[in-house]
DNA sequence: CCCAAATGGATAGTCGAACTCTCTAAAACG
DNA sequence: CGTTTTAGAGAGTTCGACTATCCATTTGGG
């Protein structure tokens, strides 16, 4: 297919994809003409990789670009992979807080608690961190009280039990750029619907005490 | 305290703190001469929610003032209030696909089957048929397909669990303001710790399937 | 009490991100 | 064979979120 059916397929317009062609964000067709180029499925799905991370993730281009040069990178196993795509997902936030250390160390104790398999260098903990950090701010907490994660204890099972299944569901066989893309495009669409379920479940206890 | 003060306590520029008086996200100080306001421990408070909608959760500021205008709005009982915060911190989407009625009734299915006390117009049933269009348009699911929520249903109990404990936090006695802030900076807070978590069970999840 | 520094209020300016437009020479399509 | 479409590259636009400047007060230390 040309570009003008990609940006039909899509819903996207022609100068949005040739600005995600000259951002990288979109691998080139292959050329048939000085001024020709042949797009096909791995394109299309690429696109709405893309449009999934800007628009439901709320990445911004540089974010996606890093995202996408790891979906790419061929040169390491899917496991990995697919880390490198999850540290790339964590948002960027000034960290001046003290409270730092602590928040860190308690994170190394929740990941040993719950027996996690998460790489030590990963920017997942340093997110959890950020947000036992930002509560404790937030809570007006004196700046050498303990900062604890006791109260995410309850959910760990049932978040882990929620991710095997979903990891479950990555088809084999898939080249592994497509599985990366599958884990990484799940990973955001399925993050906005467990947030969708956890604002329910508020207002259900804010009904429950409320009301 | 004078706004160079508030600066400093919040750590943000005076001339972010006017722009955010401009543009009502922060309430006036109690003025004492016609070049002079004092602040006080609210709007600290205040300005550290709308820095949390701005840079946690990412927020614009057209949609933080819809935030701020519901947890200003004195009219309503507190579970109201908090009901119309939440409904300003859904992020608006373009909603093209023919999957929404069939993603529709499908929440509609899963509120009914987990007994939840959601408002029937609240946008976070919106949110969730989003993921839902989302995940079967990204799955490539064909258009007659059934879109189904039962990969969520382990879920549910825990999040409900930790709504609870999360609501059962917030403090008695508050104005109501102040609850109602209490409780939009934690759902953006605790939500953005609650996604770290989901994607350290992703990786534990991979790890134990990819190595 | 006096003057540099801070303030409230208003207007204008900056900056980066994410597109969107324009142009040119070369296919492609009917 | 003339109208469309295309690749590629540069310039321009739009918008959101600040940031700077200005002026007429007011404050606060010496």
């Amino acid at each position: 297919m040309r570009i003008g059916e990609l940006a039909t397929v899509t819903g996207t317009p022609v100068a949005t994809l040739k600005y995600y062609l000259r951002e990288g964000l979109l691998h080139g067709g292959a050329a048939t003409a000085v001024n020709q180029a042949s797009y096909d499925d791995t394109h299309v799905q690429r696109v709405r990789l893309v449009r999934a991370l800007l628009h439901m993730g709320h990445l911004s281009i540089a974010d996606a670009q890093r995202v996408i040069a790891a979906v790419e990178d061929d040169r390491v196993d899917t496991h990995t992979m697919f880390g490198v795509a999850q540290d790339a997902l964590v948002p960027a936030v000034e960290r001046t807080s003290n409270r730092y250390p602590a928040a860190r160390a308690e994170v190394e104790r929740f990941v040993e608690r719950h027996g996690l398999r998460v790489r030590p260098e990963a920017q997942v903990r340093q997110m959890l961190a950020d947000t036992l950090v930002a509560a404790a701010d937030f809570l007006g907490l004196p700046p050498g009280a303990s900062i604890t994660t006791e109260g995410w204890d309850a959910v760990v099972p049932a978040l882990m039990a929620l991710a095997a299944h979903e990891v479950g569901n990555v088809p084999d066989g898939l080249p592994r750029a497509a599985m990366t893309e599958f884990m990484v495009d799940g990973t955001v669409v399925f993050e906005v619907g467990l947030m969708a379920l956890r604002r329910m479940a508020l207002e259900h206890a804010s009904a429950e005490r409320f009301t």
